[in-house]
DNA sequence: CGAGTCTGGGAGATCGCTCGCACAAATCCC
DNA sequence: GGGATTTGTGCGAGCGATCTCCCAGACTCG
């Protein structure tokens, strides 16, 4: 039909001026939330806006103000899986939930490592004010990268190698826990299936459950390394039990994992939590409708979208003093399987 | 630290223009890909940007070109429940994809009850292109709103209501297939867990079904909705049950649905699929996994983003004689159940 | 009571790009 | 061979905000 679409222009700051008889300033101020306007004048201005249903052009403001108003969440990871992962859901609800009333808006961008280049250079060029990463893997070359070219950055998970601002879930505390409740079951022979070494997920969790061990002065010798799917948790767990047949515990460092271990062990004929009890990580979806119900250390990942969110505008609000990063904190959730 | 960040400014178009030995018109043609431009001309501004790093100002490119680059996509549902769904995960992962490569960048907004003006508002005033909708529930007023200030939007699904371009699974034809399996198979009493009727999704697969069973000459009186959850298809099967407790089949608008299905004919001890035959829909994650793995319609979800971003990008360059609405081919995929 | 400080508000340059226009050179067509 | 067209290029006026001055009036104070 027609070549291109028109969209009705709306109002300007001038109109908006003009009716609230005052300056374009002045409208500028009061929109800024800027201090040195009178009452009066504020309280024209807002009606007018209101009047005319006004609303600022954010490409003029950018340009202007030198701010893109707009952050991005960068997710690098090439095979864009993690879009489908409850993880990534609830920290995008988070991101979201602390992003609204303020008028920033959201850029999603998915990194493949072939256009790292593109992107370093896209984010470095002030379309946007600061990025929220969520790398799944350890070492992420965009990482020191974004930190070179000094855009403000906040990592979701706590990155290895160059250091960062991050949040992350207490995962050295949490862990510690699920040894500490183990124990506290009378359990002898307590085993883990760690998450990757290159991850530091992995390794948080790893240290907190060895600290819980020798806390207790057991042996933690019982270590096999999954890969974050329910097979790899399989495999560790197939692993586990030739290593040890007679292990009495084992804490999976995510549910998901978890999931392939009981599948062994209900295979092997291994009752739980009678003969062996299992704890997991994250309160994932799975955890509740697992057979049996899992027990497991909870971690907000909502609030750690909320979290990161706040850490990058406070940093752009130019505060001082933030914590370089943050955990938050982990509880057990008691279910059936320990 | 430091008060605010300071982010290095890179070159501007003229570095550009000088370096290159051209105009900054002609640098701006060649950033456009506008035709009227000499191979040698292209070729040096094309070296000159690498040289230099460049990367163009969105924000000045929008102000003076209105156009803003970007398109949003909205997700209409209060809680963000959606994120975590694998549709919605597998539609952005589409978007994403078709988006590659072409400089729009993509807006995740959400959109609660409580802010759709304010989200009209924004959304009506130039900061975007167009909009993606994804809105799970039937008679969304957002689509008729954004209709009326003429942003050009394209709808994943078939919206109820006023009519907007819309890109589609061909729900009705999936359907038909899913009830003429079922036929073919031999059996007698087919029954259906439909969708919620206030969806178009639910409507369509509904007429589909029973258009298959009008085919053969059949009755099509065993249909019960389901609210597209596990626990609403369980309840619906057990109504089914109740009013023809000899039925030998049952197609289920949706996989999630067919999930608790199966697990009220597994304890009212119905094999699957020697008593009851069972086809779903979607073919979802949960299907392969299912016991047993779910016979099911496939549908392409990431194809279905991609089309609905190639839909909206085509509207915007003003190609004339795009079909109002796009129906993807859905396919059966056999598998144990039926 | 005049100088100094603080608050409120206006004028207008500026941000970095696109796009309309003017014009030159190359190509075409009879 | 000369006018009409097509192709290639540059100039400079905006786009719609912000933000840096600048100024006026109110208030303080020795």
């Amino acid at each position: 039909m027609t070549e291109t679409a028109k969209r009705r222009p709306g109002p300007r700051i001038e109109e908006v001026a003009r009716v609230a008889g005052v300056s374009k300033s002045t409208v500028s101020r009061v929109i800024n939330d800027e201090q040195y306007v009178s009452a009066r004048a504020r309280e024209a201005v807002h009606a007018a806006i209101a009047q005319l249903g006004y609303s600022p052009n954010q490409a003029a403001r950018a340009l202007a103000g030198h701010r893109a108003n707009a952050i991005a969440l960068v997710v690098s990871e090439p095979s864009g899986r993690v879009l489908g992962d409850p993880f990534f859901a609830g920290v995008l609800r988070g991101v979201h939930s602390e992003l609204a009333g303020r008028h920033v808006q959201l850029l999603l961008m998915m990194s493949q490592p072939t256009d790292t280049e593109d992107l370093v250079s896209y984010l470095s060029s002030g379309h946007v004010d600061g990025a929220l990463l969520v790398s799944l893997h350890g070492e992420d070359p965009l990482v020191p990268m974004l930190a070179e070219i000094g855009l403000p950055v906040v990592s979701g998970g706590r990155p290895l190698g160059r250091t960062v601002p991050f949040v992350d879930a207490d995962n050295f505390s949490g862990a510690l826990e699920a040894a500490r409740h183990l124990v506290s079951l009378g359990r002898k022979r307590i085993a883990t299936v760690a998450g990757p070494k290159d991850m530091a997920v992995g390794a948080d969790r790893l240290s907190g459950f060895k600290r819980g061990l020798s806390e207790a002065k057991m042996a933690n010798d019982l270590v096999v390394h999954g890969d974050f799917t329910p097979e790899g948790g399989a495999r560790a767990m197939e692993r586990l039990l030739q290593k040890e047949p007679h292990l009495d515990a084992v804490f999976v460092a995510a549910d998901i994992m978890a999931l392939g271990a009981m599948q062994v062990l209900h295979a092997q004929g291994r009752r739980i939590p009678q003969d062996v009890a299992v704890v997991g990580f994250d309160d994932s979806v799975f955890a509740a409708t697992a057979t049996p119900p899992l027990t497991t250390i909870r971690q907000d990942v909502e609030e750690l979208g909320r979290t990161m969110t706040w850490r990058l505008l406070a940093e752009l609000a130019g505060e001082a003093g933030l914590p370089p990063s943050l955990l938050l904190p982990t509880s057990l959730i008691k279910r059936a399987s320990a």
